[in-house]
DNA sequence: TAGATTGTTAATCGATTAACAATC
DNA sequence: TAGATTGTTAATCGATTAACAATC
């Protein structure tokens, strides 16, 4: 276990995962590098690379069997463990997220939303009341909660992340235009969806301008 | 114009054009390739690399005027041009979506909302009323939708992006859980939020083990 | 056994970083 | 002019791809 796996593989994980899942569901027992390539559209020297990382669930002449390495990348990306979450701000996105089933579904379980405004505190959203801000920093030490969802305006963005670090939270989620830079051993995945928006608008431009 | 632009670069352009526009905020007029790279936790070469690629806009000994480089990079990401769009799904992410106001300001009108359920079909979103998917196709044509985001549950995703893709929408945008492959010259970006989670999970994981 | 396909090593490719001359 | 900082080239690093021996 001594070379540390490349980010860049820890990112393609969760994909394999989806796509073991479907053959799972449709009942597929056994699939080669190669024919996953195929239906992943990546290479099958990548896909096997990628495995070899973590031991290679594979055998010679036979393939992968799907079971198996599904379960084996869900023990990789911790669907056995449990975390519990926080939402911070439930507006929109944070609606839609509260209501995203399939975060339980793989260990994520949301036990806290929060708000500031009067407006939301008290609703109810997917069987949990909007809690005010307020209490937020009990919850936290009471809960011992793992990961703070973050999808509030940016203007105070940082300071309720260094608030929930303090706490002991140890991942935040952050869906806030503004970028999180945090100091110590709080692990941030920053989420700019406006920012796909944008890298796709740009490849349709170059793709006319290639097309004329 | 030769050397084509790889993708690794497109996609850290938002992230500039982001950092910019809270430069520009704050009223400063100009930065160093230096100090950029410590505000955004990347390095000075590689700012510079990326800027040369497009031309260049810099001055030596002075550094980037922002306000001439945030519009640049605005007009490289096509902030200028306007991108109409439709939301096909009114769940939770097609109305978190819809609210979310900075994408009209990057260029991106959002024209239309469709769904299937009767229960959601005339309401309001955002000042749209949700329209049901049998007027899709007329829809499409008539205002020449550049992009179409798919909020849909995954079972006939694929279905419904070749209908669009045929009706000649330029790219789309989907957040179904499920990976889209389209042949022909349709630009996908395809979203998938819970795998950031499961990366996150995975981080926190090894941090954990590292710690101990 | 013969065929298939992995695990693994080597080669290639591309992206990032470092260095420095050009120049404002 | 001296100092600062870019544009640009060269060096390094890492990730992807290719190739093939091992082996099921």
């Amino acid at each position: 276990m001594g070379k540390k796996v490349s980010i860049a593989v820890i990112r393609r994980l969760p994909r394999y995962y989806r796509y073991l899942s479907d053959l799972l569901k449709a009942d597929i027992k056994r699939i080669s590098s190669k024919e996953l390539s195929e239906r992943m559209g990546i290479t099958a020297s990548q896909i096997r690379q990628d495995l070899i990382c973590f031991g290679g669930f594979g055998q010679q002449g036979y393939g992968y069997n799907i079971e198996t390495l599904y379960s084996e990348i869900g023990k990789i990306l911790g669907v056995d463990r449990r975390f519990t979450t926080v939402i911070i701000g439930a507006g929109n996105m944070g609606n839609a997220l509260a209501n995203y089933g399939n975060f339980k579904k793989r260990g994520y379980d949301l036990i806290g939303i929060f708000d500031i405004s009067p407006d939301r505190v008290g609703k109810v959203i997917n069987g949990l009341e909007i809690m005010h801000m307020d209490k937020l920093d009990d919850f936290i030490k009471k809960n011992k909660v793992d990961i703070a969802i973050l999808t509030i305006p940016s203007q105070n963005i940082s300071e309720v992340a260094e608030r929930v670090a303090k706490l002991g939270v140890k991942g935040i989620w952050n869906f806030s235009p503004q970028d999180l830079h945090l100091s110590g051993n709080v692990i941030v995945e920053n989420v700019h969806l406006s920012d796909g928006l944008m890298v796709l608008g740009y490849r349709i431009r170059e793709s006319e301008l290639k097309g004329v």
